[in-house]
DNA sequence: AGCACGCCGACT
DNA sequence: GTCGGCGTGCTC
């Protein structure tokens, strides 16, 4: 009989990401499972901790006493096996916790809260009494560090006890509903003997005699909607034997509304897109962990593509994981989704409440749902038996989480392809240059999609030269051709976007009279307007402080704010374009929940003439009325000094050009720049994606940049400068002698916002080709480093960006 | 992480 | 002399 559980804690430190071995209290034996959720003691203390079972063995290998485990949370694993595997993988990948990656992969509901909890010893004096202010007990999360250390002292004196509890925050949303226990004629029968003037209880017993034959609880709500029928009658008539109220377990639906899409049916293929199917389709019907890279301009027909090949592994009996990027999840793209598959689609996004990500998580692992939706973490659904993953607009950055654990999404997705032998589609019109360059050597396999799917011709760029503008018209955010584009567009009364790219500036406060700009007093950098709230903010730490009206510094009254805002260019078009309606969208027009949607919804319903925004509206917005995209500057990014600036003003160029001229009208793109002859402007203008693939391979090879270089960054902060410093310098001259002469070390250097939340960030960047001894090594670094006096180390494998 | 153990300064 | 500060090590 299995006795023993090795269990993965939740204590999120190196030292501790490790199994430790529990004893299975008899009671639990037969049916504990590896990949359920248990709690467990752990320390000295009386502190317990919620716990994943990875194994359980007749043996355990731990020489000394076992404790047991306390408390099994979970009737069936929430960690099948593959996902356990995955966890295992992502760990050593990405140096993070064991533990950590498994939170990731579930809802967040699934992770414990945890409460301790002090109370008085019976007899304890007054004086300890006095504290408590008539309250049986504390919790110790309340206290002030005054109390905290009151209570600390009571302890020691033994006149408190401790008591942890380990809360599970997965909850399942019930209705009430009713099962009809007798028969028809009992029913009628007993009508008989009721006074005639108890109206309800004879319309209880009506209704009850016509749903007599139901199998099922029948929900209340559904009653009471119809009879008018309230739990109090059902109470009543459980009293008289004649029914049962019971718990059903329903789910949160965020889609309610979309239960009703009505079905669509697959469109009819071009011979690329054919191509493309059959070829996909193939592969996930010999069970091939293919990877396939679909290059093909915006309106090629990608996701009718993708819509294909899901129906053809589901129609195989399979499932299907369908990434996309967070903002491209717009209810748009998910009626498409469901209007093709109906009810078995799940969606998994940010929007939903946890909640409702936990009932969706629910609908996939019990198998009720085939296709998933999602972003970033959907990779992790737990679907089984997957027979095709697809990865939109793969090119994407979201798809990488900046904390730990550092996955991206693409990483993990290929390895889940390789366990179920199932192929990869990845898809975008500006693919990234790692998966270019792969598919260029054979690794994945290319699909070019090179003619629009609807026939239309790609829109027309044209570029302007802010430099020359400039001369003519003062300090302006638009040149003359913007305008006389725009106030063509109201004559005709179409529909214009306007993006100002707000990557590398933002709207700080400077004063003109002696330079001084307002910094954050945790980090080094200078706080950003914001006019919603009347505040300085800072963007790294989220200080906050009213807007200055004097000069800190030399108290001058010229303290004004400088960059350019879409407040600012909105306010400039109303001056210039007085009858123009404008919506604005942005970080802080958007910050409110819903409040994106509703914006686009104006827009889509011809409330506003032009939308103003930042780059989130050059992402999967299908406004067939749009003729105009103005892009205000496009070359603030190309200043930056990140390796990626040139492929990431590419792909936001070539993408918000996309969102021009999407139906039958023809569009037209105005790109401002000052930099005109960039290669990435310009080949954008002309939706030359191979001449920039091969252009920035060429900078990349000359730079030793990725692809042909992988990267690792290593991060080591402190709250003293020298101390960072120091633990990086020492940390180079470990690692350095594990590396070849061939690999490269860049730095280390101050991080180029040296100073985040009080600590100081130092760094260096690991260039190299093949390093067998490097994973070691950065794994000892990570063994020996444990977060202690202050000091905390990251490691970043593949970075997107070094800044 | 959180807790106990253990070794040094300022107090009853 | 002890109380209590936080540096160090361990948690099945």
């Amino acid at each position: 009989m299995a006795k023993f559980a090795q269990v993965i804690v939740d204590v999120p430190t190196m030292q501790t990401n490790r199994p430790f071995d529990y004893q299975i209290p008899t009671l639990w034996q037969a049916q504990l499972k590896p990949g359920m959720r248990v709690v467990v003691p752990f320390g000295k203390g009386k502190r317990r901790v919620q716990g994943f079972v990875i194994a359980i063995s007749d043996e355990a290998s731990f020489q000394g006493q076992l404790k047991p485990i306390i408390q099994v949370l979970d009737l069936q694993p929430v960690l099948n096996t593959e996902l356990l595997a995955l966890a295992k993988w992502l760990a050593t990948r990405t140096f993070a916790f064991q533990i950590s990656c498994m939170q990731t992969m579930l809802p967040s509901v699934m992770k414990a809260s945890y409460v301790k909890k002090v109370q008085l010893v019976a007899g304890a004096p007054a004086a300890a009494k006095a504290l408590f202010h008539g309250h049986s007990q504390l919790d110790v999360a309340d206290l002030g560090s005054a109390e905290l250390k009151q209570v600390l002292a009571l302890q020691r004196q033994h006149l408190v006890t401790v008591s942890y509890q380990v809360h599970d925050r997965a909850k399942v949303k019930t209705v009430k509903a009713v099962q009809p226990l007798c028969s028809q004629a009992a029913y009628v029968a007993m009508a008989k003997k009721i006074p005639a003037n108890a109206k309800r209880q004879h319309q209880l017993l009506d209704f009850l005699s016509q749903h007599a034959t139901a199998k099922k609880p029948l929900p209340l709500p559904q009653i009471t909607a119809a009879t008018g029928l309230t739990l109090t009658h059902m109470h009543t008539g459980e009293q008289k034997g004649w029914l049962k109220v019971v718990a059903l377990e329903t789910y949160r639906d965020p889609y309610a509304k979309l239960a009703q899409v009505p079905r669509t049916q697959p469109l009819t293929l071009t011979a690329e897109q054919r191509t493309a199917v059959a070829q996909i389709t193939a592969a996930s019907e010999q069970q091939q962990a293919k990877t396939f890279l679909i290059e093909g301009v915006t309106g090629s027909g990608k996701t009718e593509i993708y819509l294909q090949t899901i129906q053809s592994a589901i129609a195989a009996g399979k499932t299907a994981l369908m990434l996309v990027p967070e903002i491209a999840l717009t209810p748009q793209m998910v009626t498409r989704v469901k209007g093709r598959f109906g009810q078995r689609v799940a969606v998994l996004h940010s929007g939903l409440s946890q909640g409702e990500r936990y009932d969706e998580w629910r609908r996939i692992e019990r198998g009720e749902a085939q296709v998933v939706v999602g972003a970033r973490s959907a990779v992790f659904a737990p679907l089984t038996k997957i027979g095709l993953i697809v990865m939109d607009e793969e090119h994407e950055t979201s798809y990488k989480q900046d904390d730990m654990p550092r996955y991206h999404a693409r990483d993990v997705a290929l390895w889940r392809a390789r366990y179920h032998h199932c192929p990869v589609v990845l898809g975008s019109a500006t693919p990234s240059l790692e998966s270019r360059a792969r598919a260029q050597k054979g690794v994945y396999q290319l699909i070019r999609l090179k003619k629009r799917a609807n026939q239309q011709p790609l829109p027309e760029v044209t570029v302007v030269d802010m430099k020359n503008e400039l001369k003519k018209t003062k300090e302006s955010n638009f040149s003359s051709l913007m305008l006389q584009a725009l106030r063509q567009r109201l004559v005709h009364k179409e529909q214009s976007v306007l993006m100002l790219n707000r990557r590398g500036f933002s709207s700080f406060v400077m004063c003109r009279d002696c330079g001084f700009v307002l910094k954050c007093p945790n980090c080094d950098i200078s706080l950003t307007l914001h006019m919603d709230t009347h505040t300085m903010k800072c963007h790294y730490c989220g200080h906050e402080e009213p807007i200055p009206q004097i000069c800190p510094n030399c108290h001058s009254r010229k303290i004004r704010y400088y960059g350019t805002g879409t407040q600012k260019v909105e306010s400039e078009l109303k001056q210039l374009l007085p009858q123009a309606r404008v919506l604005r969208m942005d970080v802080d027009t958007t910050r409110r929940k819903g409040a994106y949607g509703k914006i686009l919804h104006q827009f889509g319903q011809r409330q506003a003439d032009i939308l103003l925004g930042t780059q989130m509206i050059a992402k999967g917005l299908d406004f067939p009325e749009v003729t105009l995209v103005g892009v205000l500057n496009a070359d603030t990014a190309l200043g930056l000094p990140d390796f990626r600036a040139s492929e990431r003003t590419f792909q936001l160029l070539t993408q918000v050009s996309g969102r021009a001229g999407r139906a039958a009208k023809k569009g037209e793109v105005i790109i401002q720049t000052y930099n005109p002859e960039h290669y990435a402007i310009r080949l954008a203008r002309h939706h030359d994606y191979e001449g920039f693939y091969k252009r920035e391979m060429t900078l990349r090879h000359q730079g030793g940049y990725p692809p042909y270089y992988f990267t690792i960054l290593l991060t080591a902060s402190h709250p003293e400068e020298n101390e960072a410093a120091k633990k990086i310098f020492q940390l180079m001259n470990q690692i350095k002698p594990a590396l070849s002469p061939q690999a490269i070390l860049l730095g280390p250097t101050p991080r180029a916002i040296a100073r985040v939340n009080r600590r100081y960030y130092y760094q260096m960047v690991i260039k190299y080709k093949r390093e067998p001894k490097l994973e070691s090594v950065l794994a000892q670094i990570m063994q020996e480093n444990q977060a202690r006096n202050g000091i905390q180390i990251a490691i970043d494998r593949e970075p997107l960006s070094f800044i």
